[in-house]
Parts: structure tokens; sequence; C-alpha cells
RNA sequence: AGGCGCGUAGCUCAGCUGGUUAGAGCACCACGUUGACAUCGUGGGGGUCAGCGGUUCAAAUCCGCUCGCGCCUACCA
């Protein structure tokens, strides 16, 4: 039999060997094909020899010389790099990488030359979190050498568990392509793209209001902030009078103001009101007074009784504090509050735009830390923000300032107020606004053409791309990637001591850390100045998990002469890029995956991948999002070990594309029970070959050969249609439908009398059945390949293969999918449905279900032969019904069948069953049991 | 507050470019083991398709509104 194999693989993979799997354990006195498959299938030392033998073989390696990689035919896979905190794996992780694997193994059978790369975060912040809560430490207990140290022994460590997960589930990664995230290509990745953009204008340093966390001590980015819990957060009524000296006749003596951060107050730069709000038209050119901001503290030193010197102080008004225009401004809404709002800096993003347009003071009273820099209060300076008060919901410092505007008499209502503020999604600290120099890469520009970026991808489901347009129309700030951390890319950067002025590294001295190398300059450009300081910040972890398709490409090589000494997965590709599928699930599209777009339009004017595959989350059985923290995870290696890792991806791949999925153990055992179903139905079908040597007889196919062959064409159709749109769950049904419905259930048990010593088949339909059983058996290897690729394979070595002869594919993994990519037909039984075949097929299984029917009603087992079978016909049926004769009685066990009336008249009042809605309907009488042997 | 997804048998989910009697697996009931499979087979019971209204000869499917769940975005002075 020839083989027709995809060129792209024959040029390598035909020369794989693997040993014979099963030799040891077969009988030299039983040369039965069917004895080479055990009785039972023992996945336990199945699956780890295959894990073993396929990484020997280097069968899912990448080749760049293959026909197909050639022939451009290559398809691509970005695939989420995890973070590094392999405690937290669970099934839902195993089950979003392996649905992403199923549509890569198809595309393997395919014909196409596959990078399937494997990557590991250990980069940043989030890798810094885990490491501090790990060790109890923080980045001011150790120095900066011993926490990256720690950084990078958590990640060796990580994924050392990650790689050997991926390996037991089957995933046919090259890990000889793997990349981390803090490795020196990637920094260099990382560099690059920075100075990049540097010299392309993108790249700003500007000392603008940023978004900060107290407790991680950073500045933030809008994506590392998401809103907070719902909570009580009061609202302040605080009075502001007005400055004597801009008083008018008809003008107030004072105007009020709600705030849910009283602690800010003296840091208010303005009041602001909506220009037609008729409240306060007589408001116009008023200032007014801050509250609390005339109060002065004069320190003095005193000596206490035991000698020692300590100071005090006390805290006196004076005449006047510091006073603040009133603004109108049309995006104040009159209805919220009293209608009057305190600008101050910096609260929220909107004092941030009022700042802006009115170009106010900037009064900084919050530190880094969280902590209050207010000197002239000691009862709020140094009282921290983010810190509840002992016995109390609220913090230090907002109690501490209601307690000041309360004694000093500007205290109004406080009135309960639900709302949720904006917090950092590491650590769940409510974020604040400072102002300090940083990298910005400038976005808010390209919107519009990051947009139309998003709408040139193909999005699996398509509905996903809302996601992404909502956030980039959404886009308030620029990304700031300086990251006031220890654990990440260093900025090629140093500074002037002088003048600040940047110095930035050579392309060609990266990957480089300004604070290990010397400044490449000897004198400043602008001031020449001779001494220069490295800047001590770190690039955000999506400053490199961004460049992902552009690190798996070796963007940094593409000009470079060729270096044959560099290890393969540092050596340019260029052709792989734009990558074939970006692979994650939904909830960092507006990171991830909006990064990569955005930097890929920035360095190559492209979109990154031409497709991409949104996964849902894995979920506990109550339908919570697993996770370690809520103590409701499953480890994937317990199930693989207890149920095996096909079980596991047969779970998975339940899962419509994009839908979440509910962890079930009841559903891994399905699968279970699939493959053993796999297993027995193969060994039968071997046990049926025994003497089959293709062509040798004219084969005479039956009604029951002609309809499962056109079944089993249109199963490869809908399964290959169902694979292309990455709706591997619809795919799998088709062919688990057909496989445990029509071929196991039907077709196997029709076909069964034809073998049996003595049937009235002709050596043609033995033939046919023969055929039949064969190609079907290798279709549906082949077809549950992807999902199930351990049974696959086995099967596949032991059944198949043999048969094949020396043109067969190494692997059913490599082995062509039975419709033909380019052709788009169906290489499977001539390919062609028969609609007709398939209509008497149908009726066929329904008499056949009701000789089923009529034995149950006698309480007769599945294998009682019948003496005669009744049927009751319209005469325009009985012709359709004659082609079925044969396969009918054979399914049934009977000896004979002959048409009545009514059946039950000849049917000594036995049941009848009707066949459908046929008008058929039939009746049956057993044959006498036979005695049973002594 | 807006958007997206979901709401179908006891449970988990298909179906949703409108068209016979709404499906599968699990669970449940009954029956059945003389050579693929009891990790099984056969047969069966079980659903006002969240609710209300509309379009249509015909609605689980299309439209509108309401309710519930999840998520995203915004607001949070």
């Amino acid at each position: 039999m020839h083989l027709n194999l995809p060129a792209p693989i024959a040029t390598r993979r035909t020369t794989l060997t693997f040993e014979a799997p099963m030799s040891e354990t077969q009988d030299p006195t039983q040369p039965s094909r069917a004895a080479a498959i055990p009785p039972q299938y023992d996945f336990t030392t199945v699956e780890p020899r295959w894990v073993q033998q396929w990484q020997n073989s280097g069968l899912y390696e990448y080749d760049a010389q293959s026909e197909a990689a050639k022939a451009g035919r290559v398809y691509s896979v970005d695939t989420p790099p995890p973070y590094v905190s392999a405690a937290h794996l669970h099934v839902g992780h195993a089950m979003s990488y392996s649905q992403a694997e199923f549509v890569v193994r198809f595309k393997r059978m395919r014909g196409f030359e596959i990078f399937y790369p494997m990557g590991f975060d250990d980069n940043g912040l989030p890798t810094e979190r885990y490491v501090e809560q790990k060790y109890k430490v923080n980045k001011g207990k150790v120095t900066r050498k011993e926490f990256i140290d720690l950084c990078l022994e958590e990640t060796r460590q990580g994924a050392k568990v990650y790689q050997d997960l991926w390996q037991q589930l089957g995933l046919s990664v090259d890990w000889r392509m793997t990349y981390s995230t803090i490795q020196p290509r990637a920094v260099k990745h990382a560099q690059r793209s920075f100075l990049d953009l540097v010299q392309q204008g993108r790249m700003e340093r500007r000392r603008d209001p940023i978004l900060w966390c107290p407790t991680c001590s950073t500045a933030l980015a809008q994506a590392d902030v998401e809103s907070g819990e719902e909570a009580n957060r009061p609202m302040h009524g605080v009075r502001f009078d007005v400055a004597p000296e801009t008083a008018t006749a008809n003008a107030p003596e004072s105007g009020t103001i709600e705030t849910t951060r009283p602690e800010l107050v003296p840091a208010c730069v303005a009041l602001a009101c909506h220009p037609e709000d008729e409240r306060f038209k007589h408001f116009s050119g008023l200032r007014f007074r801050v509250p609390l901001t005339n109060l002065r503290f004069c320190k003095t030193e005193v000596t206490s009784e035991d000698g020692s010197i300590g100071s005090a102080g006390e805290v006196s008004e004076t005449e006047q504090g510091r006073t603040v225009p009133l603004l109108f401004d049309a995006a104040v809404d009159p209805a919220f509050g009293t209608g009057l709002m305190m600008v101050c800096t910096f609260g929220d993003p909107e004092d941030i735009q009022k700042w802006r347009t009115h170009q106010l003071d900037t009064v900084l009273i919050i530190d880094a830390q969280g902590r209050m820099v207010t000197p002239d209060l000691p009862e709020l300076d140094g009282k921290r923000v983010h810190v509840q008060a002992k016995g109390s919901q609220y913090s230090e410092a907002r109690l501490a300032a209601v307690e000041l505007l309360r004694k000093y008499g500007y205290l109004g209502d406080i009135k309960a107020n639900v709302s949720r503020a904006s917090v950092h999604e590491r650590c769940s600290t409510p974020v604040e606004i400072q102002v300090a120099p940083q990298w910005f890469i400038r976005l808010l520009d390209l919107k519009e053409q990051l947009l139309e970026r998003g709408r040139e991808l193909r999005w699996f489901p398509e509905f996903m791309r809302e996601r992404y347009e909502d956030w980039v129309t959404n886009l308030r700030w620029d990304w700031n990637i300086s990251r006031q951390r220890f654990y990440g890319v260093p900025f090629p950067v140093w500074y002037c001591d002088t003048c600040s002025h940047p110095v930035y590294a050579d392309m060609a001295s990266l990957p480089i850390d300004p604070t290990m190398a010397p400044c490449p300059q000897e004198a400043c450009d602008r001031c020449g100045g001779a001494s220069f300081r490295p800047e001590p910040d770190v690039m955000d972890t999506w400053m490199t998990s961004s460049l992902t398709p552009l690190l798996n490409a070796n963007w940094t090589e593409w000009d470079a002469a060729p270096d044959a000494d560099a290890p393969i997965a540092a050596q340019p590709r260029k052709a792989i890029y734009p990558m074939g599928v970006r692979v994650q699930a939904f909830e960092i599209i507006r990171t991830w995956l909006f990064y990569t777009v955005a930097k890929s339009h920035l360095h190559t004017q492209s979109v990154p991948w031409r497709d991409v595959m949104i996964s849902g989350w894995g979920l506990d059985r109550q339908g919570k999002k697993m996770s370690k923290r809520a103590g409701n995870f499953v480890d994937p290696a317990e199930v693989i070990a207890k149920y095996s890792a096909d079980s596991l991806r047969y779970w998975a791949a339940g899962a419509t594309l994009g839908q979440d999925l509910r962890y079930l153990e009841d559903d891994v055992k399905g699968g279970k029970r699939l493959l053993t179903k796999l297993w027995n139905s193969t060994r039968f079908a071997m046990q049926q070959l025994d003497s089959y040597v293709p062509g040798a007889v004219a084969e005479q196919p039956t009604a029951a050969d002609l309809w499962v062959r056109s079944e089993l064409v249109g199963v490869v159709g809908a399964a290959t249609a169902a694979f292309e749109q990455y709706e591997y769950s619809k795919a799998l049904r088709a062919v688990e439908t057909f496989f445990w419905g029509t071929w196991c259930d039907n077709y196997l048990e029709i076909v069964k009398e034809r073998f049996r010593p003595g049937s009235r088949f002709s050596a043609g339909q033995v033939a046919a059945a023969q055929r039949t059983i064969f190609e079907g058996t290798h279709a549906l290897l082949r077809l549950f390949a992807p999902v199930l690729p351990f049974i696959s394979e086995e099967l596949y070595q032991l059944a198949i293969r043999p048969l094949l002869g020396a043109d067969a594919a190494p692997s059913v993994h490599v082995a062509p999918w039975p419709e033909n990519e380019t052709t788009g037909k169906v290489d499977v039984f001539g390919g062609q449905r028969d609609e007709a075949a398939e209509a008497q097929g149908a009726l066929l299984a329904q008499l056949v279900s009701a000789v089923r029917g009529c034995k149950t009603a006698q309480k007769l087992g599945g294998g009682r032969p019948l003496e005669v079978i009744y049927l009751a016909a319209p005469q325009e049926r009985r012709a359709d019904l004659a082609p079925l004769e044969a396969d009918w009685l054979a399914a049934s066990r009977a000896a004979r069948c002959t048409f009545a009336a009514v059946v039950a008249d000849h049917a000594s009042g036995e049941p009848t069953y009707a066949v459908g809605t046929t008008g058929i309907s039939v009746g049956i009488i057993a044959a006498p049991q036979e005695p049973q042997p002594a």
C-alpha cells in the first residue's frame, strides 16, 4: 500500500525509528496480528515511554530546511510563558495549553512545519512578589544581588516543574527553543526595543503624574491596575471659606465640597464647578482658603527630667492659609455631591486632567511609601495612607485628617458611600498618583492604528475582539515602562550627573547592565560633564513579554552575520514572523496581547500573528475560578497519574473555545472510558485482519460497508472544518459520536457475523469488511491523535504501521491528516459521500435497533440467536429492505426473516417494535436455547 | 452605568445561519455476560429550552424588555 506522505515530513522524519513498543510481549507461537495488542491498555507505562521516544527522536523539532518550511508552510505558535510560581499550577493551566496543542497537532498532520516553543516568564514584578512572599523578604532587607539570585533560583525550579508536567501532558513542544524572559537573549530584545523606540522618538522621559503602588514602591501602567472590591468609602463634607480679600457683596462666605479622601484636603489646588451651575453663579472670581493650611508647627527642644533632650512643640494658627482659585469646568458633574469639587494633586485621573487644563500648582503630600508628608500637621505627618488604623477599617491618615478637620471646625456631614478604588492587581493596594521622571512609550496617539491592527487579526472566537477594542478605545495613559524594582531588564541608559542628560548604550553592546558597565561616553553631549550615573529602574515585565513573537524569531539577529555556533534557539528565524497563532486566555488581552500588537506595530509595521485563539478558564465544580488561594485547586499531575494524560486532555477538549470549563472528575473518567473503548475496538479490528492482504480478493461491499465508509468521509470533513476554525471540541465530538455510535455500536456489531466460521458471506464481502475495518481504524486513530496523542500513537504503532509497509509514517503524529490540505479532498474511501448508502444505513441501524428492542422486551441477551424475524412493511418500502437483509440478519443473529401483514399475528403475541417512523414493524421468535455443555 | 458571555434533563454541556417528536455524557431504572469491551452492551424514564412580549405558516434558535450568574470597561470629586 502506498501512503501519500506529505513531502515536508519525508525529508527527515521518515528516517526516525521507534523501537517496536510491544515486541517483547508478543507470543511467537501466536503470530496473529491481534496478539500484538495486549488485552489491557496500561497508560502508566505507555505514556512515559512515548514521552521519551518522541523526545529522543526529535519528532517535534522545528526544521527550517524541510520542504514545507521552504515552501512557506510554517505554522508557528506563540504560547504564554507562565510565571515560575509553579506551585500554582492547576488543571486550568493544563486545559488551556492542551486546547492550543490540539490545533498544533492537527496542523502538523496537515503537513505544516511546526514551530512550537515554550517560554517561561521569570522576569519582573510577578516573580518578585512571589519570591518576597515565599522567602518573607522585601527589597529593603536584601541586596539587589541577593534578591536577584533568589529570583533566578526560583525560576530554575519552576521551569523544571513546568517542563515535566507539559511533557507528561504530551505537549509537542520543541524544547530546544525554550526561552525565558530574563535570559540574555530576552534582555537584549527588550533593550533593543527600547533603543529602537528612542530612535523613533516614541520613547520619552517625562516627569509626569504616574500611577503608583505604595506597597510595591513602584510606578505602574494602566494595565496593572484593576477595580478593587466595593466598599463603604464615606463621603465627607468639608467647608472651604472664601478668602476675604476676594469676597464680594453678594458672594457667600464659604462653599462645601464632598470627598472620600479628606486626607488630601491639604493637597487641594483648586475648587471646581460646572460653568452653568446656577448655585455657583456668584462664586466667579473667588478664591478659597484651604482648610488646615493656616496651621504651623513650631518645634522646640526640651530637656526632660533624666537630662535627655527631646523635641516638643505646638501648632499655632496663622492669619491665612493657602488659597486656591475656583474653576469652571464642564467636566464637573453638577449632580455629584454638592456640585462643588476639590481638585488636589493628586486623587485620581480627573485631578490630573484639571491640573493640566488649568495649569494648577502641585502640592504633593504622600511619599513613595504612602506616608503623609505634612510637617505643619504633626497629627497627620508620617501617617500611612494605606494602613488601617487599629480598630478601624479606615486608614491612619484618613482618621487623623477627619479629626483635624473636625477640631478646627471644617468638617460637615459624613455620609455612607459605596464605591471601589483602583488597586494594583498584584497586591490589591489602592494606587496613588505620584510625580516622578519615568520612561513612557507614547501610545495615545496610535489608538486608531492599533484598532486597525486588531481588525487585521483573525479572532477565535470572534467576540473576543471586542475586549481588545474596548481596552484600546479607553486607553488614558501612555505606557509607563519604568519600575522602581530590582528584578527585571535594566534600561541601557546613564545620566549626566551635572545636567541629567541621558546617554544610551550602543546597540552592539546589548545586553548590558548600566549598573555594572561603564558609560560608553566620556563627556556629556549637552554640558560636557564627565561623570554619569546609571538608570536604577528596571523595565515593566510586559516590555519583554510583548516581544515574544520577535524573540522567537530572534529579531535582534535578523541583520547579523550568520553564526553557526549560536545555540539553535538564538538563531535568526525571520520566516516564522508574523507567527501563525497567539494562544492565551481572555484576561490578558489588555496586557500581553495589546502590548504585543503595539510592539509589532512599532517595530515591524505589522501584526505579530495572523490568528488569535482565546481560551477560557478552568473552574472548580461550583464554577469558581481555580486558584491556590481559594483552595479549590486540582493538581494536573495527580489527575494524569490516576487517569492518564489522554483522559485529562479529553476533559480539556470538552470546552467550547473561549468558554470556561468546570473540572469534573467524571468527565475525566469519560476520557478513560473512551481510551478503553478505542483500545478494545482496535484489538477487535486486528483480530479480523490476520488473513488480510489488501487487494488480494476483489471486494464486494455490503450496504453496511458503503454506509459506514460514507459516514466516515463525512466525519473527516466535519472534523477538519472544525479544527480549521479552532473548534477542537466540535471536531472531537464529531469523531467520538461516529466512533462510539456508528462504528462500535453498529458497524462492528454488524460485521462480526461476517467473520464467523461458516457465515453466509462471500470471500469478497469478507474482504470488503476487512478493508473497511482497517482503513476505518487507521482514519479514526488519526482523527483522535490531536486530542489523544498517546493511545493513538501506541495503537498506530501496534496495529496500523506494520500493515502499511515501509512507506508508512513513522508516527501517527506526522501521518497525513485524512483530508488533504492542498486539494481539500478527503483521503479515505474515495473521499465521496454516498447519500443513498447513508439513507440505507440509517434504515439498517433502525432495523437493528428494533430487533434489539424486541430482545430486551423478551429479556433475551443481545447475542441470542433468532429463528425468525417477522416484518410488516408497506409494499413500497419492501424494495428498500432487500439489500439490507444480509447485514440485518447478521447483526440480529437471525436465521431468516419473512414478511407478514401484521407482525403480532405471527409472533405469538410477543411485543412488536416499530422501526422509527418508517411504517415498518418487526417481531421476533428466538431460537431454542442450546443445551449447555456439561 | 455601558459592553460581552452565559442561563436547555438531577449534574456538566451540545444545538442557536429558524423547519420532523429538543440531543450527548454522567447519574437513575430495567434487562443482558457462550470470544473486542461489565472500565461493557441493550432498552427506558426524565426538559412549559430563565421569564414576558413581538416577528413568522413555523422560534431553544431572530427582535425588544425583565430577572439571575460571570467577566470586561467606566465611574469612584
